[in-house]
DNA sequence: CATGAATGAGTTTTCATTCAT
DNA sequence: CATGAATGAAAACTCATTCAT
């Protein structure tokens, strides 16, 4: 129990923060949110200020202007989405029962963060280059890579996984599945009706997107009983 | 010497453009260009004047506003869409063949209208507000489910389909793939290099999807020579 | 005498300019005195817009923006500048008196005009980067050399120049003097009282001026009555 | 152990600087650069602490605000330039030889100290309030008239100088030309090429204000070897 | 004495939209 | 129908200065 005066007073009163990392965890926090809805000609700064706790200055103190606040943004999604990857142990896992648990682990994850999502698709539609410009990123994604590598040599040597099974490709295949189920959840849904983003409908897509990639690299893979 | 008093009054008014569908089209075309490219909020409507052969007044007077314009260029790409679907014939193919047919020409059209893919992308982020509202885009959605559906009845008729094969989520599962092909090539080439967008690799990766699509209800089905 | 409608009408109701050159010059007006008064980084673009007919919006609309209109400014100067020189013909008088003629006709042409003077001595602490830059500027500078040229030719032709005679340095000589002149006033006159900057100084200044001039080129020139 | 109080104190308040001069001195320094190169409204008061070793809050601390250490710089630097005129002594020399020295080494003191004179430009472009109000300033400024007035009288008394020489009109012009060729030094090159401000071009320009400044007031004076 | 954090008030700049012709 | 000129409202960004520690 931490009853140290420094520490109350600053909780009790909220006038002045002097706290440089909660103040722009904060201002992160908000400008997430705020070019995730809006992206990022559409943010606003002066909106992303009127939420957080401190004033717009302070933006501009912390991160420059508004694009590397919107790089931050990005580096911070990045680094979650990264570490979430890395949590997750499939080294002692059979290999078929391995490539099942990254793939749904991933649907939930992606379907969990729709926030990331959008702003990865934001951020294509700025063909990457605040992504390509960070020297941060470039650092953290050979993760999920490496495991999905050890996940088919075992497979493969194991006589369980096709040869041609490559892990950039089964990353490629889980991602565009779950990317889409999030990504282009409003146009489809506003084309074909919501059948498939219903609570039962995304249960049903979370099993076919694991049948889908076991039973594309997976030698003699049946669905058990797909419905 | 035509002195007649229309060819006058076009002389007089200095009225050297006088196609209305004509100026129509060219504002759509800058604009689907400027939307792809920018986005809703970031695309501009003075560009977008400057790069067609018009002012900036007539996109007022044909459009209404900024809006107006949006939602018309994305009316534009997705009748385009629609149209080139409803131009392909698979009812004469057998089912399997009709699938592969369907899945690599969707592949192949979403790689050829990036725009088209990024004005989706950017709807999505606008949460499919424009396209909701549109009377036009809900017409134009049925000819492809009807074709898949078409496709399955016979696959299964024919004892070729699994029975959970279902129309709905098969065009699902092909869009996603062919989507994300093209609305993610930034981000993922700049997180795990080129390797899939490569000339070669596009082409392994459209054969991989017609596999992943067929092996997915074919029953039965073997990637003849996958490498 | 010119009564048409359109004329009287513009003068009649001020409401709406739609004269462009009208209105640039108005801006560019205001702004030289903004500049000249407070600096590059000093000048106010809204005060020039406030003290204009037009809103600040049409500053940026006709000059990009405050470095435009700076370096616009800046280039009326330097044209107004050469103008006034190129209008000064002393090709027909005899040689020293032509050369007394350019002489103070720049002491005067400088001293009624220091705006000008101002603006160039802030271009100066600007490192003259601005100018530098200027295309227009660039070509507008030769006339005074040319003249001064002309006139050492025939003084050294008729035997009254000194051989080292050089209309570059004359013309730095000149320049010297009667840029200072306005340049400096309020800080000589903070330090030294302003005698030489009360009307009487400023005759005797002028004459000094002649006379150094002359005295530095003119073979056995002497003042002739000095004070 | 040194346990007194005087020095724990320093200790525990983590003062390991605690040379007030010397944090002043090295504020002005910074400051000088700052203001001669952007003027008092370009300068930039982040500018100067970052680029100092103290933090912005001294500066407030030792000089109350912008203005107020601004006019500090200003008068740092009169004061440097007064004293080294001071230290000039030229009651031994012949009079001729002394305006010669004195003219020759104001060149050089302008061209050695260009910060000086740009900050004596700034001032002017602030029509000299700041220089106005600086009492300390106003006691500067008697030694070289003083030092002038004492060439002329000896001068006239020896029959070499005319009569009209004055002290305050030949300080006038020796500082227009020595100000003028270090502060107008960027827009003469811009506009007419530097082959005064070359190397080459300075030391023949030197001579020929030597010349210029005797030959205005010396009775016969003649220039030994002009080129 | 000293610092980094914080800010209000101002300044530049942008942009969809409308007006006079 | 068509245009260039014009704008208000809002957005990004800046900067001297002050505050809590």
């Amino acid at each position: 129990m931490d009853t140290s005066p420094k520490a109350s007073d600053k909780l009790r009163k909220g006038n002045w923060k002097q706290d440089p990392d909660a103040v722009k965890a904060d201002i992160l926090r908000v400008a997430t949110e705020e070019f995730a809805t809006y992206g990022l000609s559409g943010g606003r700064i002066d909106a992303i200020a009127k939420r957080s706790t401190v004033s717009k200055r302070m933006i501009y103190y912390y991160f420059g202007n508004k694009e590397g606040l919107y790089k931050s943004v990005l580096e911070g999604v990045y680094a979650a989405l990264r570490e979430s990857e890395e949590t997750l142990k499939v080294g002692d896992l059979e290999p078929t029962e391995a490539l099942a648990l990254l793939t749904t682990t991933t649907f939930d994850a992606y379907a969990a963060n729709p926030e990331f999502i959008r702003l990865i698709a934001i951020e294509n539609i700025h063909n990457a280059e605040y992504l390509s410009r960070s020297e941060v990123i470039q650092k953290l994604n050979k993760t999920i890579i490496d495991k999905l590598a050890d996940v088919c040599d075992r497979g493969k040597a194991a006589g369980q996984f096709r040869a041609f099974a490559d892990p950039l490709e089964l990353h490629w295949t889980i991602s565009a599945f779950c990317f889409y189920n999030v990504s282009n959840q409003a146009t489809f849904s506003a084309s074909f009706g919501d059948t498939l983003h219903s609570e039962q409908g995304q249960v049903r897509l979370r099993r076919r997107l694991r049948d889908i990639v076991l039973g594309s690299v997976v030698i003699g893979y049946r669905p058990e009983n797909s419905d």
